[in-house]
RNA sequence: GGCGGCGUGGCCGAGUGGUUCAGGCAGGGGCCUGCAAAGCCCCGUACACCGGUUCGAUUCCGGUCGCCGCCUCCA
């Protein structure tokens, strides 16, 4: 049985489900106002690990991930650039998913936009002011948070220690400095929407508790994200839900930032990389294995010289997958059982049985990913000693769990273009004659274009 | 001020009350190779500091120091 960590009670517990062989998540995604960086490409893909795990362990996953498509920072940027916030939103929308499609992020199985749910959102603000737990003052409606039970569950703080270190000023009408906009009453020029209150916009991520219940239902698995919304975005969501009698996530899930020399990469600091700044550099596959090879709740160092380091391990898996021409494990979700079926040299079932058990406690890729590479030196191993059965089986587990971690293997080297193609013949000829300066001369010009040059039992190997 | 996390060998990064080793990268030596590449074998350097518990602590407890983060819109 899988065992996650829980944010709200800070300890390490067996994931229980709702609905037996089913998980439904809930993934906060991106407020689109800005390219991607390389904070969201680590929770989408500590996300989409665990989602393509469990769905290797034969569970049905359900996951939804939103879109925010309104908010202060899109309404500025379209004012800024005198476009309209649809416009922006759709921009940004799709740079989102070319780099989620890059980085190989399954995509979820529903995309709510906050844009849609808007009179969802309204009704349960009125129930919440029907419920009297919300008020309305000059400029919006706000939750009152000492009315809701558990306040603090997720920051881990009791309200009046949340309310002491709240750097934000009261405003006149608030009742409480934490309480928080479920409505933004309209300013003049922008976009609204029809409200009991007048007209205005939804507040606090009210777009993520009506989505997540409508798609999901209450009590849904698993909530999560970036440990930066852990307080407020997710307290707030909790606290919205709750307070309107529903019964919100079951576990709650967060991952641990991305760090640049130290500090958190985040837009404030301006110490950002964007993910299409990292995928014009090298393999997308590199961050991938760098994300595997750290804890998901620990906090990473991405720097060229780290993703380079992750590129010489992605380059050691290739080459097994080329020595064994082992079979693309992404051509598909893998299943653990049909996939172990299929495989046609069989499975190391104690390899794959360690992989799982690291796995299963509390998503320790760092260790599964060390079983890999254990199996990898084995699998050499074997076909050194001419163990063909052995090396097949060995390598099979590595496709196998190379694709229950979303890790493709680029075992093909492709089609050549033809002055390649022939440098490689001339080159095999030279060797084949013994005309050994020849082939080195020839070999100096394939490195000269970016070649890496192998020669095996049956000739040249060129790779790039 | 409140709350939380972390300090492991050159680097990244698991793990454990003791005599089997995480794993990867980098480095050294060998094998293979026409030479390489890829690969295999072997090797080195650890557990921030100070106390305590214990037959024995990197692992448990206490303290010190250092780093990082959250406390209203940052994944």
């Amino acid at each position: 049985m899988l065992r996650l960590h829980d944010t709200a009670t800070g300890t390490v517990r067996p994931l229980e489900l709702r609905d037996p062989g089913r998980v439904s998540m809930y993934v906060c995604g991106p407020t689109v106002y800005e390219v991607p960086h390389l904070g969201h490409g680590r929770f989408t893909l500590v996300f989409d690990v665990l989602r393509r795990y469990l769905t290797f362990r034969g569970l049905e996953v359900v996951h939804v991930s939103n879109v925010t498509d309104i908010d202060d920072h899109i309404i500025e940027r379209a004012a800024h650039e005198g476009r309209t916030e649809p416009e922006v939103a759709a921009e940004y929308e799709a740079s989102w998913w070319a780099a989620m499609d890059a980085l190989e992020v399954l995509r979820p199985t529903a995309v709510p936009h906050a844009t849609r749910y808007i009179p969802g959102m309204v009704e349960l603000v009125g129930q919440l002011v029907a419920r009297d737990v919300a008020y309305e003052t000059d400029d919006g409606v706000y939750l009152q948070v000492d009315t809701v039970d558990g306040y603090g569950l997720l920051a881990h703080q009791p309200l009046e220690s949340l309310r002491v270190g709240a750097r934000i000023e009261a405003s006149e009408q608030k009742r409480s400095p934490l309480d928080f906009a479920l409505w933004k009453k309209a300013k003049p020029g922008e976009p609204t929407w029809p409200s009991p209150w007048g007209d205005g916009r939804p507040g606090w991520h009210t777009e993520c508790v009506v989505m997540s219940l409508d798609l999901l239902g209450d009590g849904f698995d698993l909530h999560g994200g970036g440990q930066d919304l852990i307080f407020p975005h997710h307290e707030n969501e909790r606290a919205q839900a709750v307070a309107a009698g529903r019964t919100f996530a079951r576990h709650w899930l967060h991952n641990g930032w991305v760090m640049v020399g130290g500090e958190k990469m985040s837009k404030s600091l301006q110490n950002f990389t964007t993910i299409g700044d990292l995928l014009a550099r090298g393999d997308p596959r590199a961050y991938r294995l760098l994300v595997l090879r750290s804890h998901y709740r620990r906090p990473i160092e991405v720097t060229p010289e780290t993703i380079a380091t992750a590129g010489r391990g992605l380059a050691r898996l290739d080459a097994l997958a080329r020595r064994l021409a082992l079979p693309d494990p992404m051509s598909g979700v893998v299943v653990r059982d049909e996939a172990v079926a299929a495989a046609r040299g069989g499975v190391d079932d104690d390899a794959v049985a360690r992989f799982c058990d690291h796995m299963d406690d509390d998503l320790d890729t760092p260790a599964a990913t060390a079983d890999v590479f254990d199996l990898v030196n084995r699998a050499h191993a074997a076909a050194d000693e001419g163990d063909a059965e052995a090396a097949r089986r060995l390598g099979g587990s590595v496709a196998l769990l190379c694709g229950a971690m979303g890790l493709r293997l680029r075992s093909g080297v492709g089609d050549l273009d033809e002055p390649t193609r022939q440098l490689v013949d001339r080159r095999d000829a030279a060797r084949r004659v013994g005309d050994f300066a020849r082939a080195d001369a020839l070999r100096g010009e394939l490195l000269a274009a970016g070649w890496t040059v192998e020669d095996g039992p049956d000739g040249t190997v060129v790779r790039r």
